[in-house]
DNA sequence: ACCTGCAATCTGGTATACTAATATTCTAGC
DNA sequence: GCTAGAATATTAGTATACCAGATTGCAGGT
């Protein structure tokens, strides 16, 4: 019998919840590359049964986080600095076009700068955790914009790898919320005005800017 | 008990092989937009349980080629303008990227004028199943050698959409190896001058044309 | 004729049992 | 002491059973 919350919504789809915390433990380190998962321990761990729990390590599988072996184990993948590259390549690809396309057919933005005044609250007084979330939001809305959700969808499942590398790299390590809330600014800026390739050039910095080591 | 051929082999995965097997009864309309999907009945045609098909069923899900409605049931996509337009639009920002990169750091191009060779000789007598197959191999070479596999991986999940639109329109319509071949070409030879922007755009109109109505 | 409510049926979601293949451990033999 | 091989344990893959929610059709009331 288990009785401890296992942060689950039963009232809810099982499979993306554990997609979310097995994706997030991965990225944090929690789980670390190349740790072996025991299907059947997290199934225990979680209180549920394999069936949703394989289901989440399929998406995983999928988004290149997680190698599973037949008969053998599912291991969390190795960081690898091509995988890391092309996520980045295709991250700013995808981004771009975008931003692009936003720049190149006027849409209205009020909803970009509501969210940037949100961003630039919460950048002043440090609040990390929101700020990332408004992050989110914000490529997430411009994505919605240009009229191209999906977009969104596979930048997400790319980002993992990236994801994953900025906190190997983020011990210590000052936030740069500032520093993105800005680059933000100069996007919608450039979008604004109609800069098709300063818009695509600002966008490009921004998602390479997350690798760079230097502060 | 069953004796007929399903087409599977059991001694290989069986997710992927109903993956392809129901991608292409839906690209080709087999099964038509709105149409209900049966599990069950799915499941007793290729004599295999419901497991591994329902693991099929997800990635088509995440293609958005079926849509899952939990206690209702599976449906077959509908055809949509919107997730056909995001569709190509996304295509042609990743393969844009991968030949703008390609054309931007000189790669041995060795395979890619072998293949071009194939291609040649299978539009020249009008062997489309060949020459659909080669095509395929074409963009999925641009993308390895351009160090981005995973994009081809992109690609593919995302070409469902415009591939069943040109199935659509298909009907009666003669081949067009031979100018698909002449895009090839011309993407090639731009990508060997280093002509960056030139190769984008021969891209950018390669995968636009198998949208085009007219001739 | 129409609306309402209940019940039968069908659906996808989940839990569990079983299989086959791999990895590991232990042991017999040298 | 070491190696080869067999027994054991563990794994992901698959099949099946069960569940709860949703739809549908009909019965009965208005």
């Amino acid at each position: 019998m288990r009785v401890m919350d296992t942060g689950l919504d039963l009232t809810k789809p099982i499979p993306p919840q554990l997609y979310e915390i097995l994706r997030q433990r991965i990225v944090d380190n929690t789980l670390q590359p190349g740790e072996r998962i025991s299907e059947a321990g997290l199934a225990q761990e979680f209180d549920v049964s394999r069936t949703p729990l394989r289901a989440a390590l399929q998406q995983l599988a999928t988004d290149g986080l997680v190698s599973v072996r037949p008969q053998v184990g599912t291991l969390v993948a190795s960081l690898d600095v091509g995988q890391l590259n092309e996520a980045a390549f295709i991250r700013s690809a995808l981004e771009c076009a975008v931003v692009e396309k936003l720049a190149g057919s006027p849409v209205d933005l009020g909803e970009l700068d509501r969210m940037l005044r949100w961003q630039a609250a919460a950048a002043e007084i440090d609040d990390y955790a929101t700020f990332f979330r408004l992050d989110e939001a914000f490529h997430a809305k411009l994505a919605e914009l240009a009229g191209t959700p999906t977009i969104w969808k596979l930048v997400q499942s790319v980002k993992g790898h990236v994801d994953r590398q900025r906190y190997s790299m983020m011990a210590g390590i000052p936030m740069r919320s500032r520093r993105a809330y800005d680059e933000h600014l100069l996007i919608s800026d450039r979008i604004r005005n109609g800069d098709v390739a300063g818009a695509s050039k600002a966008m490009a910095d921004h998602v390479a800017s997350v690798l760079e080591l230097e502060q």
